[in-house]
DNA sequence: ATTCACCCTG
DNA sequence: CAGGGTGAAT
């Protein structure tokens, strides 16, 4: 990599635009050999539901000193298997593309100068790296019609797959969100107004911001196509073709908007400049393993000047970004309320709501141990972050506190009646404690408590009964083995608790 | 270091 | 129901 450097220094421009080319065709081959070799993607979609499955059974043996705090070996067969967590939190991002050899294209435009920014070993390490591929390091090279050839067949390829990603991606947002904004309408009639006339001012400016905002990648994808071929060969017609194609498209866009240049097209534009004027050579990270797992971190990726340097300068997050990875269009993650207005989908929320608190509570009738990743499916009108997640866990872990304090306290109340036997007991609609959980849950009644919360509390009334005439309440953690059966009792929770207008369409 | 369940408190 | 503390797990 120190031979690269020296030998960076001595090349003159067209030496450097030459090892350009050439590391750009090396990129591709690279990149369509790895995506052959990866043609099935892992999807990390985390399978388990129940929440039950994760458990914790964490016995706090540490205070032995002072009360002996350790599960009772108890009649039935202690589950050996370590257990993560009671609610298990994976995010799972999916989308995965199949054109990965949009990278270098991508690189094309995004890609940091180097000459500006000190060049550390690091950084040349992904140069030498990329190279190491079958090419030998930087050697003086001289353009070969073959490698040229080769490189106009790639190029052209990766372009007009690029510009096609690109496309077709805004317009599924816009057929997406416009479907989606048409779906929330009638939801919110209450189904009577199914032909909604498309003349609703929102949507039109819906897409028209959307169409604005994706501007910047198609005059990115056409000035980088462009300034990449004339630093390449001065003038190479099927890339020109397809760089017009992209600029007609933004031509296109531009009709219904005035041409105020966006805040990206500023730095956009900036970005294009410098690299016109002054050369670069385009670094690329040091290769991932073939394992990298590209479905997560994608906020770290180092070289998406949108994100990192735009953002900062003009206090605008990107309302569409290009995915490193994949290549494709992608919302951030993070919108401001505004943009995720603009997208419509499903206006997300920043906080829980009152009625957000209310739905919660019937599904505990559903499922006591949720897992967040059943919470964020539940709530879809819910924009969830650390605290809002935080905050339904927490909401969870009230209901099932108020439950088994509950439990316990008719449990007891029960023994003390001289109820000899377990079996004796049961729990109606009529019974006090279902009254109780009833008034803590489902206080107005709205809502028909599902059969099988019965027979939760019955059993949890039943296991808190034997374990209290057994004495085993002593034992500080006594409750951990109850609270181990008891979540085995979740059930699905209705489909119809993922509408988001549930209560209004269910408790009224 | 972070996250979460649980406990306790207000 | 939220906050704070603790222990445990990742």
């Amino acid at each position: 990599m120190a031979a690269a450097q020296l030998n960076m220094s001595q090349l003159d421009q067209h030496s450097v635009k030459a090892m350009l080319l050439q590391k750009h065709i090396s990129e591709l081959e690279k990149y369509q050999q790895y995506n052959g070799e990866k043609a099935d993607s892992p999807t990390n979609e985390s399978g388990n539901d129940s929440g039950c499955e994760n458990f914790s059974d964490r016995k706090s043996d540490h205070d032995s000193s002072t009360n002996a705090r350790s599960i009772s070996p108890i009649s039935d067969e202690e589950p050996k298997m370590k257990r993560s967590k009671l609610i298990d939190v994976v995010n799972v991002d999916a989308p995965v593309s199949q054109s990965r050899n949009m990278f270098s294209i991508r690189n094309l435009i995004y890609s940091k100068d180097t000459s500006d920014s000190e060049t550390d070993q690091s950084e040349d390490s992904g140069n030498a790296a990329s190279n190491s591929n079958g090419s030998s390091p930087p050697r003086p090279w001289s353009p070969d019609h073959e490698v040229m050839r080769k490189l106009k067949a790639d190029l052209s390829t990766t372009l007009h797959s690029f510009v096609d990603t690109v496309v077709s991606d805004v317009c599924n947002k816009v057929s997406s969100n416009y479907k989606e904004s048409l779906r929330n309408q009638r939801k919110a009639f209450h189904e009577h107004r199914l032909h909604l006339h498309q003349e609703d001012p929102m949507d039109t400016v819906d897409t028209r911001q959307i169409i604005e905002d994706a501007k910047p990648m198609l005059t990115a994808a056409a000035a980088a196509a462009q300034s990449t071929i004339s630093s390449a060969s001065p003038s190479i017609a099927s890339f020109a073709a397809h760089a017009q194609r992209a600029q007609q498209l933004q031509q296109l866009t531009s009709r219904h908007t005035p041409s105020v240049p966006t805040p990206h097209q500023a730095i956009l534009s900036q970005h294009l400049a410098a690299r016109a004027t002054q050369p670069q050579v385009f670094q690329r990270e040091a290769p991932r393993p073939l394992g990298y797992p590209y479905t997560a971190l994608q906020s770290s990726y180092p070289y998406n000047p949108m994100l990192n340097s735009a953002t900062e300068t003009y206090g605008r997050r990107p309302f569409l970004s290009i995915d490193p990875l994949t290549g494709r269009i992608k919302s951030e993650h993070e919108m401001s309320d505004e943009q995720a207005m603009i997208f419509g989908a499903a206006h997300p929320q920043e906080g829980l709501t009152p009625h957000h608190l209310k739905k919660a509570k019937l599904m505990f009738f559903y499922t006591r141990y949720p897992s967040s990743n059943v919470l964020k499916t539940f709530f879809p009108d819910v924009k969830f972050n650390r605290a809002t997640t935080s905050q339904l866990i927490k909401w969870f872990s009230n209901f099932r506190e108020f439950f088994y304090i509950q439990i316990e306290k008719y449990a007891r109340h029960a023994l003390s009646e001289g109820i000899e036997n377990a079996a004796d007991l049961k729990v109606t609609r009529e019974s006090e404690l279902f009254k109780a959980l009833n008034n803590h849950y489902n206080k107005t009644n709205e809502f028909e408590v599902p059969e099988e919360f019965l027979d939760v509390a019955l059993m949890s009334l039943r296991e808190f009964f034997v374990n209290i005439k057994e004495g085993r309440d002593v034992d500080p953690s006594w409750k951990k083995a109850i609270y181990k059966i008891i979540c085995k009792s979740d059930i699905e929770i209705p489909d119809a608790f993922k509408s988001a207008t549930f209560l209004t369409d269910v408790a009224h």
